[in-house]
DNA sequence: ACGATATAGTTGACTTGTTCAACTATATGC
DNA sequence: GCATATAGTTGAACAAGTCAACTATATCGT
């Protein structure tokens, strides 16, 4: 029988530093306009068109009053369309539309940007290393 | 020269995969009456008291008028103490009163069994395959 | 030592984010 | 076909977060 105590404290004091470490790389969001729900939202839509509003609550926990609120206002706003499904009338399919495409890319493009410049400071050999940490943690707890 | 996009592209993945697992995690929160950003702060008052309130913010992201007015409800709540700093007489120092430390440790206790749970899936061999693979990437990002 | 500048923290006004329950419409199961 | 479940919308209420102005104290440069 194993003491998983140390194990429990690691995981959560890089639960602390990696939440730092996320709201970091997400901080460009600041001079965009759009919040990190919104963007992870248009994240959803461009990734999986074309979407239900359901679709999206399965990959984010959002509630459902809040995103139809979201999804109105990106309407609104031209960014995304609205097509009744033809299999299911209550259902709403969203899809970026051209506008909708150009944030997500803008967005996207500045996402990656982040991303560059924190792996930037590593060595190829570490960013190998870090690729398989990557690969071992996500096949253990994303299963 | 490195071709780094598959590597950004796996990070933001498992970004997004990371962030729900960790709210997750955080969802007992809900039931407890406090907040992320509470817990968060108590966290940090344990773990280095005293400290000041900038010295929380140096460690969260943290908007220093928000933090005063959670730190007056948790003094106002007996949750924590302030006292003048004896060296710089513009700081408070910020202890948990006993009461605070029975709140914190309730809070404490609750996301080590939520990680428990989650570290329970796993066999010996996987858990420790954890272990390494998140000190590695802590060693990596959180330098 | 003195004035200019910076930092710690507080406060109130304001904006935004989030929850919740009630509701309409449609679909599914018995 | 009736009961129950699901998709999405809306408005009201509340919580969270931002921001700028302000007081008090500390620090820096001369």
């Amino acid at each position: 029988m194993k003491n998983e105590t140390p194990l429990i404290q690691a995981i959560r004091s890089f639960n602390r530093n990696y939440t730092k470490l996320i709201g970091l790389l997400d901080s460009h969001l600041l001079a965009s306009g759009y919040s990190l729900a919104e963007a992870r939202i248009l994240y959803e839509i461009h990734a999986n068109m074309p979407v239900s509003a359901s679709d999206i609550i399965l990959q984010i926990d959002i509630d459902k009053g809040y995103l139809s609120k979201v999804l109105k206002r990106f309407e609104v706003n031209g960014l995304i369309a609205k097509e009744p499904s033809p299999v299911d009338a209550r259902m709403s399919l969203l899809t970026l539309t051209a506008a909708g495409h150009t944030v997500f890319n803008s967005l996207d493009a500045a996402s990656n940007q982040q991303v560059k410049e924190m792996i930037g400071k590593l060595t190829d050999e570490e960013q190998d290393k870090l690729s398989n940490n990557i690969a071992a943690i996500s096949a253990l707890l994303f299963k």
